[in-house]
DNA sequence: TGTTAGCACTTGGGCATGTTGAGTGCTAAC
DNA sequence: GTTAGCACTCAACATGCCCAAGTGCTAACA
């Protein structure tokens, strides 16, 4: 039997299993698609397929499904990121116009890749490990609790609040900001650790106390944008593609409540040389997601911090991946100056 | 035939049904709760209770189930608002200590209570309309790019990116925040429109054009400070709670996704003197959650910002507006300091 | 007047049974 | 290597039946 045929007949059957969710036979496949052969011939392969354990029927007298294997397969070699449409690409440049805030271009952005795919679209924010300081401030709200606001020169804004053990004046503050920018403006986040002790003891002893308190605050804020956060949109399409299907909704939903899951499994998706990466099913290290798929890619600089999306195993992985690519290159570029 | 007795099978069957999740019927009915009275007189009072339209029976020989009107009138006139375990107090004392940034606060909170509950548990941001500007800061990123960062005396900060018509130096913001800052320190957000064109107006004629951009900025901030959001947790809760049930989730999440719909919702439940509001099924002005029934309170200065949950109108309604209010009582406890 | 027992009636759910059609694997011929 | 043909399997659907739960009603009762 031809290798190229065995490959073609994978691909028919992930295509119209994706599109009409319903195990595919031998019979329909030769009538959809003009594959120049007979069910006959057709069913010989897929008996193949299934051996290779690409493909499973359900039940004795069921046409097939893929499998998570199978749809690697189809990935890795069959399937080609398909080009977006033309109003695709006007959707992404209309709505990715506006406001250059991080927060809202990575909320826009999501939304947009959510409605592209009809899927849960997810986005990690910028790492800021390598972002250096670019100012401080500190407020007092009350006598004993100062307000600290840590600038990154990547724009990124972290605040917290101090409580200081004895009362402070806005002079004290004042002094105190001046010392801290003094030693700390400029320098890495992942620095901080060595910079800061260093400055509270050269503060006079009067400050100390407080000096360490606020050393203390701006650690955490360091700490917390090394921290990683992630915005998500679209969870009520698992809702809809998955009505009258067993995928169970819980698990997938609880995966993407609990942050850290989520931000795990993006981190951890190794970066394709095609530009996307996909993970499929039983492939993703959490128990939740076994029916689910995640398409993501890297974006920004150094193509450190990740989009992308989550759906179930079935679903149009050509199209998704290809609008995944796109909108980060896009939200690449928009960064990028 | 008794009122009070009435009004006690009204109980008695919304309390099953919200049990078992079945209809329930005259002779589970008198099992279950010792009534006092046969079943055929229950059958009585039943059918005077569907008469006026506070239950009905799926099909002709099923048992009944409350209607929506059933559980206003046993929210309103029956139910009593039970008090939380220890277990449950203690959980929100531990839960709610920790670093007290508002926004850490708000996120703990909301987890929380959709913890007790078992429900997606919303919360919005507290009002800062009436709140005064602490602090501003202007931030070269590049020298046409400028961060703008708005500290509210709440504490709450907003920032946003300003671009800059042409090239601005360090010395310019420094200036240029001094004089802002001496004009509109200590003024509330929503002063601000008549506050910063006079700024504006004042500078020297080479900064105007820029003046003009970081006032523009600083408008944007106080309007989306001003701008509701919320936090929310739980939707995983959906999926649990209506397992084998045809609330239809699809709709639900939808809505929570649309915060707007969501924070209108909020806003516009009138105050309850009990001090839990609640809105059950087609009271909400929302078709999706025709199924759902919202309980919410107010909380902190002048219960200006909402607190609730969002679950199936099938709910523990005296376990679950507890839970609210405590929590909101907390909440507003540790938001006071 | 309110309560109760008894009874005829309705009906959804469970079950056993039969039928249909899509789909399979296998074999023999091309 | 491909195909036609055929016997076989089995989920899905339909049909009929019975049962249990539940109802409404009536007549008797306190």
């Amino acid at each position: 039997m031809s290798e190229p045929r065995k490959l073609e007949v994978l691909r028919a059957i992930v295509e119209d299993y994706v599109h009409s969710r319903e195990p595919v036979g031998s019979k329909a496949l030769v009538e959809r698609h003009h594959l120049g052969v007979s069910s006959a011939t057709i069913r010989n392969d897929m008996a193949l397929l299934e051996e290779e354990g690409l493909i499973v029927a359900p039940h004795t007298s069921a046409g097939r499904i893929p499998t998570d294997k199978g749809y690697r397969l189809f990935v890795d070699r069959i399937s080609e990121v398909k080009p977006l449409s033309a109003a695709e690409r006007r959707a992404i440049h209309s709505l990715l116009e506006g406001p250059d805030d991080v927060e809202d271009i990575l909320e826009r952005t999501v939304r947009l890749l959510s409605q592209l795919t009809n899927q849960v679209a997810v986005v990690q924010y910028p790492h800021l490990s390598r972002a250096r300081v670019r100012h401080i401030e500190f407020v007092l709200l009350t006598p004993r609790q100062v307000l600290v606001v840590l600038i990154a020169d990547s724009g990124k804004v972290e605040q917290g609040v101090v409580h200081a053990a004895a009362d402070a004046t806005d002079d004290d503050l004042t002094a105190l900001r001046a010392r801290f920018l003094g030693s700390i403006a400029g320098s890495q986040l992942d620095l901080m650790p060595q910079v800061l002790p260093s400055v509270v003891a050269l503060c006079q002893p009067a400050l100390r106390n407080l000096a360490g308190a606020l050393a203390h605050g701006l650690q955490r804020l360091a700490d917390r944008s090394r921290d990683e956060r992630m915005v998500m949109a679209g969870t009520a399409n698992l809702a809809r593609s998955n009505v009258d299907f067993p995928l169970s909704i819980g698990p997938v939903l609880e995966a993407l409540e609990e942050q850290v899951v989520m931000l795990r499994l993006l981190s951890d998706m190794a970066e394709d040389p095609r530009g996307v990466t996909v993970s499929i099913g039983r492939e993703n290290p959490y128990d939740g997601l076994s029916e689910a798929s995640v398409v993501a890619t890297g974006y920004g600089p150094g193509s450190s911090a990740k989009i992308g999306i989550l759906g179930p195993t079935r679903m149009d992985y050509p199209n998704t991946m290809a609008a995944v690519r796109a909108v980060a290159r896009y939200l690449s570029r928009i960064l990028g100056d």
